[in-house]
DNA sequence: TGCAAAGATGCACACTCTGCAAAATTACCT
DNA sequence: AGGTAATTTTGCAGAGTGTGCATCTTTGCA
């Protein structure tokens, strides 16, 4: 045993270290670049060049050039799937997946320059928001399986009139539909929020806006008066 | 004015009547070419000489390969938009979107054996799952709009007990988030539909599935018991 | 029949992405 | 240290994607 005492900050050997860096400095410079130039605009070439790369190691990090608008937090959807798992038993699914994520946004809000830039860019070209979309698809299928685990664990199990079964296999079909459905909505809540966080000039704060499309979910999307 | 009578059926003149089955063609030749051999190893050759048409051509009726696998119905939208307008007063906007999204499931179904090819296309290969729901996206704008304006001309307003606002602001940024929060997490229950009912091996009814999201998502999605 | 508009096609060209093998870098051992 | 194995980076060749432009064919219409 060494000097491998330090596992809390940059952690992993030199390798690893240097491979995230690499990755970081590649999607940092293809936000950036895209912010200034247009997404449509900006080639691999360019990209590599200003993370001081080669073209193909480019490729060796993304399987598309789209790809690198998209990511730029690797550990996120990790970081996301641990806060659901702490999160206090008494919760409900909805609330504890609700207060994981505003914790998420609002750490990536801080860094507003990089977090802002990124959202300009994908809402510029609403191709590249709907890649964001899919990457986040990818965890969802993880999302689910925490949240299913949580709801095996028994935290908060039926706050309203739990939805009677017909049969044994309807329940089941039911519990493996649930966790997919919620870690799905979840995500989609996320993108109208910033949607039309950013449509709105942001003339509202972004966390309100998230608050209160939870709570239309929460509430089984009542029709709103005329 | 002079024959522009017929509206019901193949309106229009040879030339959009061309269009539309040179389209079509294209996007049913890669939908089975895709079935048989493996979405990747198509090329936009392939696709064209099955449908009769050149490279360039193809190019002109699609801006990106993939996207030849994922429209097949490109009147689809309309229809359900048409549909959320007709739908009886009496149907909070939640249940006129259920009712005419299941009514266009019902009928892309009857086509059966393309429909079932298409989706095992898209389940093969979850990258085009996410350009599908890209093309979703795109007309979920419209839909907003469409319920929107349902939601103006007062269909089953406030079933609920309606939502106390703070402040005339805070009303109207609801009213224009609530319709896009409704078009998009409808959107997603059809995607979590279809992914389970194949997940599944379609032991049970596409519609059944369909009905019981669309159940969870209106009771706002309540724990269920462990 | 003849003219104008729109679509289809071929061609050149830029860009994306993939193997493959060689060179450079890092890890780990004595 | 020094050396070897593992991993990563890189260049190169090549297939495939996507675009602009000029030309040719087909359709719409008088």
């Amino acid at each position: 045993m060494h000097g491998m005492s330090e596992k809390s900050a940059a952690q992993g050997g030199l390798r690893e270290r240097k491979k995230r860096a690499t990755r970081a400095a590649l999607a940092e410079a293809a936000v950036r670049l895209a912010a200034e130039h247009g997404a449509e605009k900006v080639t691999v070439e360019a990209i590599s060049a200003a993370a001081g790369v080669s073209v193909r190691t480019f490729f060796n990090y993304f399987d598309t050039r789209d790809d690198a608008f998209v990511v730029i937090d690797a550990e996120a959807g990790a970081r996301m799937r641990q806060a659901v798992l702490d999160a206090p038993a008494a919760l409900s699914p909805l609330q504890a997946l609700r207060e994981a994520m505003a914790a998420e946004l609002a750490e990536a809000e801080q860094q507003h320059e990089l977090w802002r830039l990124h959202a300009r860019v994908l809402h510029a070209s609403p191709h590249l928001l709907v890649r964001t979309l899919g990457a986040h698809m990818a965890d969802e299928t993880e999302l689910a399986e925490v949240v299913a685990a949580r709801i095996r664990a028994g935290g908060a199990t039926a706050s309203a009139p739990p939805p009677a079964f017909a049969t044994d296999e309807e329940r089941r079909g039911a519990l493996d539909l649930y966790p997919r459905l919620l870690a799905a909505v979840a995500g989609t809540a996320v993108r109208i929020s910033v949607e039309h966080w950013c449509a709105r000039q942001e003339e509202a704060a972004f966390l309100d806006v998230f608050q209160e499309v939870f709570a239309l979910l929460a509430a089984g999307l009542p029709a709103p008066p005329a």
